[in-house]
RNA sequence: GGCCCGUUCGUCUAUCGGUUAGGACACCUGGUUUUCAACCAGGUAAGAGGGGUUCGACUCCCCUACGGGCUGCCA
């Protein structure tokens, strides 16, 4: 029989669980790509239980057909992986599980935990309107004799307590508790036969061994309907932590007017994956004056006491330093890499060997100064480029007749030089002494003619990275 | 309407009854400089309001304001 009153366990939530045993999963309803929000629950999951040595598990809620998509799912996949989130096991899909859901309901119907109600829509519309527009529904089938059931279709709701009240031990939230009679028997299988959201989570969780459900704190009234279905069946509760949503630079929920909403959309501005998790990570939670960590430092770091209660609000500017950061310590290679990703993402043509391996070799000056993937490409648009070489019009006009005849001097002076920084160093300064210009007013034609932009990285790296010929040749070109 | 949650610099946050309320981003000033960055030094900037409790409150309690969530045969 339920209980009047459903209180947490003695042991604290966290201590129910042995720490070798902590599952936990990331549940999005595939009606859209993957939330940035999402993102973050998922985050958030992934970081606790990777951090101790728990699984991570993945369940598309899909009961709902209606809105329910496979490009949906698919989407929510690229995003997860993209990010660098990788799951346990195979991708759950609930409405697969439709058939167990039903049999959890019909099990609660033979311990009295549940009943079947035959009130259709309009007969609980007419319960409303004689009653106030927000009374909780009381079903007149909740007592009913079996044998007065008639031969119609009829949903199985919940036999809810209704004194007494149910409490919450959130991780986040701490105790929270909810009058039993401000909850509804709430339908756990549909008239067709399909579970509900309620239900299914709950038969999922439970089946698939979670021990600690971290979900947006919208989630947290439902904590407590929950686990009156945990306590219908006897279950052992999960841990809760209802984390706070995500808002808006202006404070307000996130919706379309604040840009990017979608995980991919991130990915596309060129935000690598590793700053993207750092940024998320640190967003809601805080771990002393930790800014800047790779993800095992996460996953070694995080806990739930550290997350906070209230919303976040997105902070595009901080997001970019935390990239500057991430592409700063990423090893050049993986760099690359990322930045190959990243061109095939975009749907642009791959890097020939040549850009490949000029790159490679200019990215200790590249990755110091970007703070996403496009800037740097930007940057380094010296190594990828081929004569002739394009102009903007600010390095156009820096191309002077005055200038053109320094380059094309220059070009004489290069041919011998051993193209060590050093030389290279007084072969310019000489030059730019011997014009009676300051160096500065040297640099801006060398970067019109190596770049054909007005910033670029410093003049010695281009030219230490093209290497000798391509340097005169384009500095040939620029005189001509 | 009812129930529930939240509120520290502009932003993300530290603090877990006693601090000159700390850090980071952003911003401002200076330095470095070869453009753009980066980097270094310094600076501006906060406990929503009102009551309590206490020797002492950002921290505990209550009220108010504001923001958010739930209140579906959606998830």
């Amino acid at each position: 029989m339920v209980s009047q009153t459903l209180t947490p366990p003695e042991t604290p939530a966290a201590a129910r669980f042995p720490m070798s045993q902590v599952v936990t999963r990331f549940a999005p309803s595939p009606t859209g790509y993957l939330h940035i929000g999402g993102g973050r629950t998922a985050l958030f999951n992934w970081l606790y239980a990777r951090g101790r040595g728990g699984k991570f598990l993945l369940r598309i809620e899909d009961t709902d057909r209606e809105r329910s998509t496979p490009e949906a799912t698919a989407a929510i996949l690229r995003g997860l992986t993209w990010l660098g989130l990788d799951w346990d096991g195979d991708v759950v899909s609930q409405f697969d599980r439709k058939d167990r859901h039903a049999e959890v309901a019909h099990e609660m119907l033979t311990r009295g935990t549940a009943y079947k109600c035959f009130a259709t829509k309009e007969e609980i519309e007419a319960f409303r309107a004689a009653h106030d527009s927000y009374a909780v529904f009381q079903s007149p089938w909740r007592d009913a004799d079996p044998a007065s059931y008639p031969a119609l279709p009829y949903v199985i709701r919940m036999k809810a307590p209704r004194e007494g009240a149910t409490v919450i031990s959130d991780e986040v939230q701490g105790i929270v508790t909810f009058q039993n009679d401000q909850l509804d028997d709430m339908i756990v299988l549909r008239s067709d036969g399909t579970p509900t959201y309620m239900l299914a989570v709950v038969v999922d969780d439970h089946d698939m061994g979670v021990t600690h459900v971290i979900r947006g704190d919208d989630h947290l009234a439902n904590a407590a309907r929950q686990t009156m279905v945990y306590d219908a069946m006897g279950w052992t509760v999960p841990v809760w932590a209802h984390i706070p949503l995500i808002h808006g630079p202006d404070g307000k929920k996130l919706s379309k007017r604040h840009g990017a909403l979608g995980v991919e959309e991130y990915q596309a501005m060129g935000y690598p994956a590793a700053g993207m998790r750092n940024y998320l990570t640190r967003l809601g939670w805080a771990h002393g004056d930790a800014e800047i960590f790779t993800s095992d430092e996460a996953k070694a770091m995080f806990d739930l006491a550290g997350i906070g209660r209230a919303p976040a609000r997105l902070d595009f500017k901080k997001l970019e330093h935390v990239c500057g950061q991430h592409i700063a310590m990423t090893p050049d290679a993986a760099l690359l890499q990322e930045i190959e990703a990243f061109l095939v993402a975009r749907g642009e043509p791959a890097l020939t060997q040549g850009q490949h391996a000029r790159m490679l070799k200019g990215m200790y000056c590249l990755k110091e100064r970007a703070k996403t993937l496009p800037e740097l490409l930007e940057k380094a648009r010296f190594a990828l480029i081929s004569r002739p070489i394009g102009r903007d019009e600010a390095s156009a006009a820096a191309l002077d007749t005055v200038s053109r005849g320094i380059l094309k001097s220059l070009t004489l002076q290069l041919q011998n030089a051993t193209w060590e920084k050093a030389e290279l160093e007084s072969i310019l300064t000489a030059a730019a002494t011997e014009a009676g210009i300051g160096f500065g007013k040297l640099a801006q034609p060398l970067r019109a003619a190596l770049a054909g932009r007005t910033a670029t990285p410093s003049v010695y790296d281009m030219m230490l990275v093209i290497g000798r010929d391509e340097t005169i040749a384009r500095l040939s070109e620029a005189a001509d």
